[in-house]
DNA sequence: TTTTTAAGGTACGTACTAGTTTCTTATTCG
DNA sequence: CGAATAAGAAACTAGTACGTACCTTAAAAA
């Protein structure tokens, strides 16, 4: 194998690094260990990222990016949400999960926090969340005034809250049971 | 300060303990904080626990056990409710969180143990959380045919997610939000 | 072809921390 | 009081891993 460079070294380092995180955790994930796993050697890491921190940012990001969703259109709010929310379940949950598992170590280091880790990759997804929600409101299916931003996110922290404890996917009458008994009821005018 | 020994010189290094990691987390825990911590040194810790894990077992085991918190009864639901949810984040909050962190350094796949865990100590608090709804349907406040199991956990459910995704302590604002904006509205008849 | 850029390899300095050893000194108990 | 017991302090061993310096060599650019 030739020597690689830019980019296409770049990508087997970050796959590489994404690999021992899922594999031994971010505790026990080495730069060492990564820069052999990818067939390359540690300076070509400290080049690319500041400090391991900063690798292991990119890798989740990368992972992040690898995976989305278009945003759903049924023609209805409990359609798109159900959808979505099932979409969220079988797909983006494990990673979630995992991730949140896999970084506790990074968050006491960094002084950072899962939720501060989420915003940095779930905020392209919000506008998703908010377009379903904008044109809810436009078929005048939502009350604006209840949709305060905590009760807008609820039915997605919700589904998290139950992934997390679950560690597996949502059942669909858990899912239909969030959005018809608890979050439609509070939105609806 | 004389010197301690025996049972008072045991609690105080459990309570350094768990100060320690409550305050730093698993990681950045060591020894030598925690002998500091209780004015004491590394060998009298040694002669305790053959590591720093069985050392860390021990704090959490005398925490949990410390806290037997009674079922409050303020006359409402809503202040029932906020002294519950208050009281939560403030102790058991913490201790639910660093105690995962533990486990995913005990073991690499925290999948089995996760949910045994929770179990463990959620299970007493159930028939407090039941208490209180108890109280509350007796009094009017709550129309039974709306209490759904899921509905009657919603508030414990979103503070847990809170505590989990910002790793802090659940601001006041934000407790009494979910009370009067999202569970009350559920439930009231 | 020559020059420049960056990859790959090795080794090092530094810092931290688990767990141990040794010794001194305070407390308890017979 | 005097002997046994255990606390407290310091230094030490050993291991791990971050981040850096230096050098050689391959690949791209001029």
């Amino acid at each position: 194998m030739g020597r690689r460079r830019g980019e296409a070294l770049e990508a087997a380092i970050l796959d590489a690094a994404w690999e021992e995180l899922s594999e031994r955790g971010y505790a026990h994930l080495t730069v060492d260990s990564v820069a052999r796993r990818a067939g390359t050697s540690k300076p070509v890491l400290y080049r690319r990222w500041a400090d391991k921190q900063k690798l292991v940012e990119a890798a989740v990001v990368r992972r992040n990016d690898a995976q989305v969703a278009p945003p759903a259109d049924t023609g209805s709010l409990r359609g798109d949400l159900i959808a979505t929310l099932t979409e969220l379940s079988e797909t983006r949950g494990p990673f979630l999960t995992q991730l949140s598992l896999l970084l506790v170590d990074y968050f006491a280091e960094a002084e950072s926090s899962f939720a501060e880790l989420r915003e940095m990759f779930v905020a392209g997804r919000r506008s998703g969340r908010d377009e379903i929600m904008r044109r809810a409101t436009e078929r005048g299916e939502i009350d604006p005034a209840k949709l305060t931003p905590r009760i807008a996110s609820l039915p997605f922290d919700l589904l998290r809250g139950e992934t997390m404890m679950t560690l597996r996917p949502v059942a669909p009458e858990v899912i239909e049971e969030i959005v018809d008994t608890i979050f439609l009821p509070l939105v609806r005018r």
